[in-house]
RNA sequence: UCCUUGGUAGCUCAGCUGGUUAGAGCACAUGACUGUUAAUCAUGGGGUCACUGGUUCGAGCCCAGUCCGAGGAGCCA
């Protein structure tokens, strides 16, 4: 007798022979006679039904079939006598090799998503979670597999940095130093030659320097990795640590960037909808229960799966920030922040412009002094060739850029900004020594992940989540 | 961080204008039932009304503060 997973038992068709699973139970049915289990190993959202003669297993081991306890079962493949499912197993023996009392949170029925967060430990056991996880973990591999396909080298950045002009946000400080009695200098403050590094290093904010220094060299590369942003920010939208995808391509200007960056998410997308086919089902099912919650007016008007089609078949709509200003100030619509050639999108602006077009928005060409230093400078002098992709009920999905590769500039425009040049001399050195012209974006990871699960936080498509005030489990 | 909103049984929620012993469904326990599909039916146990203080003859309900959650905004990916 061999152990198999649930997700080929499904499939399987060698009815009369011998099989055993290993799994959680999730319901258990019945009467006097015969009981009914459902079992689940993650291997896939289906659970394979047990049947369970009473005259064959004691009714005290049949006790503790309880909802959430771990359990081995052997018996007969056959093809299903009831109506909700195809096979089943007709059970032989039953051995409980995890007790679950009646303190375990779950039970059969729905949880508000609220509650599971509090329960992190214990949510990849439900339907919602275990399809979030597994499709997680499908789009990371698509990642690598379009990157690698394309002749990317996949390139791990640091996770500690010991650069503070990147720019990017808050850092999360990283020390050794006893924090209740810190060594210091003369004047007070706290001696960081005396730390782990001998100076300040924090976590970083993004790998973008580190793989343009590695573009420099291996042309092609992306890196994928944890990303820490000390911002309290408190929205569906963000977390304090998150996963991020940065590629960076030589001799790409913004175009072949834009063109990569809309061929990537097709690409994921498309591989969701092939290899994800029943998780995603169940989650188009269960937005659009959740929907039936919501006012008229909040609803969507389109479903999951509609959605991620619509992605893989249209082309994205890319348009410049000036033009954007132009159809935002020509809306028939009152904004709460006027649009204004100059300040950067507002949430309702960009809202507003996906709708207006239907489809994933190229936003390009937006006014340098609302964008990263690093950014090339186009012949007009005021706006610079950044890029960002728009998406429904997401927002940015994508930030991305040419880089400036002219020394003179890029020295110029750190000064301008203020920025700490000391610790950005090794980034300038890629313009001093064989520059060449480069592009590269970032993606959010959970991001993409809330899109093509159609979940709305952020909370819910990562693991254990870490927001202000928040790093259980 | 700002604005809005919420915290009542293990879970989801109701609780009227401040008035007797705080309710329901699910879950759980016991029993019934010859194949169930979140099985069904009957019976039963289960509460620091987030916390602290105040107003009142009387507070789940009113007031103040604190903690925590959610939504929106900003920051961003």
């Amino acid at each position: 007798m061999e152990y198999r997973k649930i997700s080929d038992l499904l499939k399987s068709t060698e009815f009369g022979k011998e099989v055993g699973v290993r799994g959680w139970v999730r319901t258990k049915r019945g009467n006097k006679n015969v009981a009914f289990i459902a079992v689940n190993d993650g291997s896939v959202i289906h659970t394979i039904q047990a049947v369970v003669d009473l005259s064959k297993i004691p009714e005290e081991t049949l006790k503790h079939v309880t909802t959430g306890a771990c359990v081995y079962i052997t018996g007969i493949l056959a093809q299903s006598q009831g109506q909700g499912q195809s096979v089943e197993i007709q059970t032989t023996a039953l051995e409980i090799v995890g007790l679950c009392d009646e303190t375990f949170p779950l039970q059969k029925k729905a949880h508000t998503l609220e509650f599971l967060r509090e329960i992190a430990h214990l949510r990849p056991r439900t339907n919602t979670f275990g399809a979030i996880l597994r499709i997680r973990h499908h789009m990371a591999f698509a990642i690598h597999k379009f990157f690698n396909d394309k002749g990317f080298f996949y390139l791990h950045a640091p996770i500690i940095t010991g650069s503070d002009a990147e720019g990017a946000g808050e850092m999360f400080r990283v020390t050794t130093l006893d924090m209740n009695n810190p060594p210091r200098n003369t004047d007070g403050s706290v001696d960081d030659k005396q730390d782990f590094f001998g100076k300040e290093t924090n976590l970083t904010v993004s790998g973008q320097l580190q793989a343009e220094l590695a573009a420099a060299a291996l042309g092609l590369v992306y890196t994928f990795g944890p990303t820490f942003r000390a911002e309290n920010s408190n929205t569906p939208r963000h977390l304090a640590e998150f996963w991020m995808m940065e590629p960076e391509m030589a001799f790409y200007d913004i175009t072949a960037n834009m063109d990569l960056a809309e061929s990537m998410l097709k690409y994921v997308v498309q591989y969701a909808l092939e290899k994800c086919k029943d998780d995603l089902e169940f989650l188009n099912i269960r937005a659009i229960e959740e929907d039936k919650t919501k006012k008229q007016n909040e609803r969507s008007k389109t479903t999951l799966l509609e959605r991620l089609q619509a992605v893989v078949d249209h082309s994205f709509k890319r348009i410049t920030y000036t033009e954007g200003i132009a159809v935002l100030k020509s809306a028939d619509k009152k904004f709460e922040f006027k649009p204004e050639w100059g300040s950067d999108l507002q949430k309702e602006h960009e809202n507003y412009l996906v709708d207006h077009f239907g489809v994933p928005v190229i936003v390009t060409d937006y006014p340098k002094d609302i964008k990263a230093f690093y950014m090339k400078l186009n012949e007009d002098g005021k706006t610079v060739r950044a890029m960002d992709i728009l998406f429904p009920y997401i927002g940015e999905m994508i930030g991305g850029s040419q880089r400036e590769e002219n020394y003179d500039k890029l020295y110029a425009r750190i000064k301008e900004m203020h920025i700490h040049e000391e610790s950005l001399g090794w980034y300038l050195e890629t313009r001093k020594f064989g520059t060449f012209p480069h592009s590269g974006f970032g993606l959010g990871f959970e991001r993409l992940i809330l899109f093509i699960t159609g979940m709305s936080n952020v909370r819910d498509v990562i693991p254990f989540p870490r927001t202000p005030k928040n790093a259980e489990f």
